[in-house]
DNA sequence: GATGAATGAGGATTCATTCAT
DNA sequence: AATGAATGAATCCTCATTCAT
């Protein structure tokens, strides 16, 4: 009540140029996605977001139910970037540790690129209670779930222990990356995703791996005193049958 | 609502019983991490804190700056009195493996009695720019730097490996354990502290144990067998060429 | 709610029919009325019956000048069919009692019938200074004017007293009418139209009907006796007398 | 969220004067009663209320919930405005019929004195569902209960018909006074109360007394020709006596 | 020192209506 | 004629913070 009244009075109208959906979407999707990174959420106004994306504030809400669903559409959009992006890569990378150091390395260079949208996810999107219903935590998982594939996989294939969780491998790389990165979405300094890369990734797999597959030291030295012992048979065995 | 009601109420607090500050401050910090635990930081109003610290509005900007500051000092209080309640079991425990666990599960039990605050700690005060200039940054440093003391004393002992930063031990079980609880945290179901923290300092310890040391027990053993080998393979060779 | 959720609907009205607009009209004005009946007018939305008429938003504006005005169509049309359903009926009944319990019940039925409609008009319509030019208020008229007429031809006839305004008689039974049935129309439990009709009728006939007709016809027997009495009292005194 | 964020900001003040709430109450609802007169409930703004008040915005809802609160306040005080006013007046007057018509006569002073308010008790807080909860609605009781009151003592005296509901009487007073001043409400012109209230009252009154207790008119005329019989038999007597 | 009334900025959201296609 | 995307004005309410008493 009361909207109705206004509404019903004469207005003035500028008319706009009539644009396909999709890319009346898209211009909304980057400029919110600006905006919001800018800004964060609550600071972020849905009038300049409208500004910028060329629309009129009302226009926004007919594709988007609110300002948190805009939120909730920007993020998902930008987590099947991500994961569109690195799938081809991703296939292409052979072995256990170049697998998991991939995965944990694109991670970092997402939280680089994007420290805005990142810190909106852990802080915002994240804690609330509706969140297991959104698509962004299906997305979330699809995204670290590669971490449980490789493990499962490296655990079938003898690599990796097997009385290990693949879920709390995941929890703690992607823990360990937030809470890493934490200073950085601060603004309080860079980080070198590569060393942060290979540091973690060799944490973990030292963690992992199985005894015989990985090179110890003194299985080593026990190899070589065999090779030894086999070197002097083999003397023998050539003297003897002289 | 009801902002009408409180005209019709009698005033309850109408000439307030001097209490020494120290008691007052007590008071407010006590309702006020009832009020946040509660309600949150943006549902938490300052008049139902005043209310329940049976003080005004008025006399919580005599102790506390502002709203934020008031969270802070409570939130700083909670890290206190974690820091303070551990320290002497702390002290009792031995073993590295053992006193990682400790400090883990202790961790996990503060989250499990104070979720409220914890969701506050992780979403809004660690993500401020200004959480490094806070007394919470410092007093998390400490609570978290037992896990670098103790790192850095088991590499001291020849017990861990010295290639390994402690500050990404601490990250990854500090992250690794959030990421862990954030479920919790939403309440959507409980979780088991002793197993998790168990799992937890397990698989930290074996990235970082050396090898002769302690874990890998099945590899030693081989090696043994291995070297028992080569030990008959050389009486052999010896008793061939005698 | 939901606007998001339009885009990835199919749409359903493409390419449009062509329809007599007759058609068109009938549809819209139908679809109008259920919406205006199940929401009331604020909360009537112009899409919504857009939709349950099968065309777009747009094309009602091709038909109606505007919100206001399809709900002032759709309860002209009401009106009309009320009055048409009567006028048969109504010439058929006879006897001023009879005609004025007949107007009163239709009238209840109506009510009964249409509540949304009903408390559209009481409330809405009615109460806007622009209700004078409205085709609803000449239609309304001509709906309560009925008794107007029963009234004149009542008192024509003798039956009614003369003093009495048709207009005044007309407010009392609708106004009384209306009174009555808001409880109904605030969805606060039905009422009997029979048995009011029945009470309201004898109420007002009784108002109105002349002495001789109706009550007091003992008073005007006693009086009838005394001035026989007196008559042969004179008869006595003029014999004696003389 | 994000309010609190704007909030937390400093901001200039412009200090006020510190009154009693009870002035302030009355300021607000003074201001709040003219607006909503002059301008209807939805074209009402709280900000011209308030400014007319000489208060911000933010104090009206110290004392009241909503706008919606803040209008029924409004009437609701206007209702015990109208009730103390006749209460004492009320109980002076003697007699059914002078009773009704005060009753009535007053009730069209009150409209004529507040048509804005009037119309928004007839259009907008009696059709809302909550109606019946509200205490407008107990004050419209207490306010139309004394027809009631008037009716059963009638009865009980004798003077009225025991056949009648009061209720109904109530309605079709009420409801009849409400028709009758619509179009006054919709400033198409005036009303002579005193001479609405007399018929309306004769109106009544003519369907509720019973037959030979009261004013009549052929009541009078019979009683004339009673006179003239008893004037005849006096002359008679007179003769008699000569 | 305590009180608590007063401040006042600030923005998401709705939906009837238009008019380019 | 039909479509339906785009328009955009317009307002209620909250609550941390202040400062006169």
């Amino acid at each position: 009540m009361g909207k109705a009244a206004t509404q019903e009075k004469t207005r003035t109208r500028r008319h706009a140029n009539r644009l396909p959906a999709e890319k009346r979407i898209s211009d909304i999707m980057i400029a919110a996605r600006q905006v919001f990174t800018e800004r964060g959420y609550d600071d972020a106004l849905i009038s300049e977001i409208a500004e910028r994306a060329g629309v009129v504030e009302g226009s926004i809400y007919r594709f988007f139910t609110n300002k948190r669903d805009l939120l909730v559409k920007v993020v998902e959009s930008w987590y099947e970037e991500m994961l569109e992006e690195d799938r081809a890569q991703f296939a292409a990378v052979r072995g256990t540790w170049k697998q998991i150091r991939f995965v944990v390395l694109q991670h970092l260079y997402s939280i680089r690129r994007e420290p805005g949208l990142s810190r909106l996810v852990f802080q915002k999107l994240r804690s609330e209670p509706s969140y297991r219903e959104t698509r962004v935590f299906q997305l979330n998982q699809s995204y670290t779930h590669r971490i449980v594939d490789i493990v499962r996989a490296a655990v079938a294939a003898g690599e990796f222990r097997s009385d290990v969780s693949p879920g709390l491998v995941r929890d703690l790389i992607f823990g360990g990356v937030e809470h890493r990165t934490w200073a950085f979405l601060r603004n309080e300094g860079d980080f070198d995703p590569v060393t942060l890369a290979d540091d973690l990734t060799n944490m973990v797999c030292r963690a992992l791996f199985l005894p015989g597959e990985a090179a110890s030291d003194h299985f080593d030295a026990a190899a070589k005193r065999l090779e030894k012992v086999a070197e002097r048979l083999e003397r023998l065995a050539e003297g003897a049958g002289s």
